[in-house]
DNA sequence: TATGTTGTTTATCGATCGATAATAATTCGA
DNA sequence: TCGAATTATTATCGATCGATAAACAACATA
């Protein structure tokens, strides 16, 4: 205002925290918004809005849209950032390495995918991008599915000299047997970022005892189901009134 | 309806699907908005917009705020209705009726328990109101921590004779051992109602199966805890960093 | 130092949001 | 049957949203 020019006028954007005007390559700045997105969107959910991102970025909240040509992009975008190359092949072969017990197995591969599952952004991005019913929630899915749950109950059959899977397809009730005790993992990080509730300081101890818990009651069940206790096969069919109120 | 009254004439609003206007005592027409406000919320989130809300009750926007001061308020009374007496206290009693065995009592509880709560709007709003960082899902949480899980791990104290917590109180390690049962059956309406994943038909018989799972797991990692296996008993710490990617 | 390229801001549009005030229509008791 | 009481609608406000266009400023190169 002093001098008059207009240079200096807009750079130093008066004595506030402002950091002044800073010009970054494309790749740098499209980094940059990316990943404030996803801790945003994680906060926030999908409605939070351009403008708040903007502040929380330093910059102008038009520069977004040159960089994303909607709001829809960016989120596409954040999808990929959190759920791409998050998922580690040898979890995999971990599972089925026969020279170790199938306990040490487990709890080894619980430790490895909380340690690169379970964070805010993740579960929360993973949670919203459900309830906005998302496709890629399903393909996740799919994916624990068939190359977890699965391998998890091969490996438990094979532990307990019961047939294999060529000779005796998986039951849908041993796929639930798994999504119980992989539900009841995941759990533990919805009670955490979902609900803010308390959860154990130390996973890792947690994760020992419900695998434990796991190998030793599972077989059990597995033997009654694949032996032909046929007297607890029930009928199919969801009772969901609400009777009980 | 054939006699010429005002009242038809105002009430067929042309031929269109508009089914007139109709007026309502207070009580009624509030019934009606909360429970359609429940519906509406549990299927888009909190942001839903209240002129769409007015459109699937077919009445006019502002008429939704002669009933309730602000959309807040409106969501407040939305909890209510959702959470409010949903809980059987008999479910407790249940819990430690020793006449019958654990994981008959378990089973029941279960299947009670997921009939009274597994429904599209309640899982739903839960979730939402905890995203949003509500305190009804702090305090529920406590609720089935206090009431549920602590007492499913006290029954399995007993019939393993193992000290009462009385004698020697429930651990963290315990209480999460409880969490696991909980969290999985849980994960079973998460997985339907949140990412909209396959789910059994038969969910009864799932209970049933994972309740046996439990009981038959569980006792012998409680006897490890309890009768001094320090071994395992690791140092506390939780180590979250990605170094697995 | 001059100039073109490109990252960034200013200004603003049209749509949509929750909420309010004024008006109309329905119901029911005297 | 008439009019007060209550329910519901019409019209609209101010704020806020995603998105666009034009102006500006920083940097690399010559």
């Amino acid at each position: 205002m002093a001098d008059g020019r207009k240079t200096v006028q807009t750079r130093a954007k008066s004595d506030n925290d402002a950091p002044a005007r800073k010009r970054l390559p494309r790749n740098e700045r499209e980094q940059m918004i990316v990943r404030e997105a996803t801790r945003f969107f994680a906060e926030v959910g999908f409605e939070g809005q351009t403008r708040e991102l903007a502040r929380r970025l330093g910059v102008t909240q038009p520069l977004i849209f040159r960089y994303f040509p909607t709001k829809e992009d960016l989120i596409e975008r954040v999808y990929q950032e959190v759920y791409l190359s998050r998922w580690n092949p040898w979890w995999e072969e971990l599972l089925e390495d026969r020279s170790m017990p199938l306990t040490e197995r487990l709890s080894q591969f619980y430790k490895a995918y909380t340690t690169a599952i379970f964070t805010y952004e993740w579960v929360r991005i993973f949670v919203y991008s459900g309830l906005k019913g998302v496709n890629i929630n399903r393909r996740y899915l799919a994916l624990i599915r068939d190359r977890v749950l699965k391998r998890i109950m091969t490996e438990v059959r094979a532990e307990q000299n019961l047939p294999t899977p060529e000779e005796i397809p998986l039951s849908e009730r041993e796929i639930e047997l798994a999504w119980g005790l992989h539900g009841g993992v995941f759990y533990i990080a919805i009670r955490k970022w979902i609900y803010e509730f308390e959860t154990p300081e130390d996973i890792e101890g947690v994760l020992e005892a419900t695998v434990e818990s796991f190998v030793k009651g599972a077989p059990a069940v597995m033997r009654r189901l694949l032996e032909g206790d046929q007297t607890k096969a029930k009928a199919p069919g969801l009772s969901l009134d609400n009777s009980t109120i």
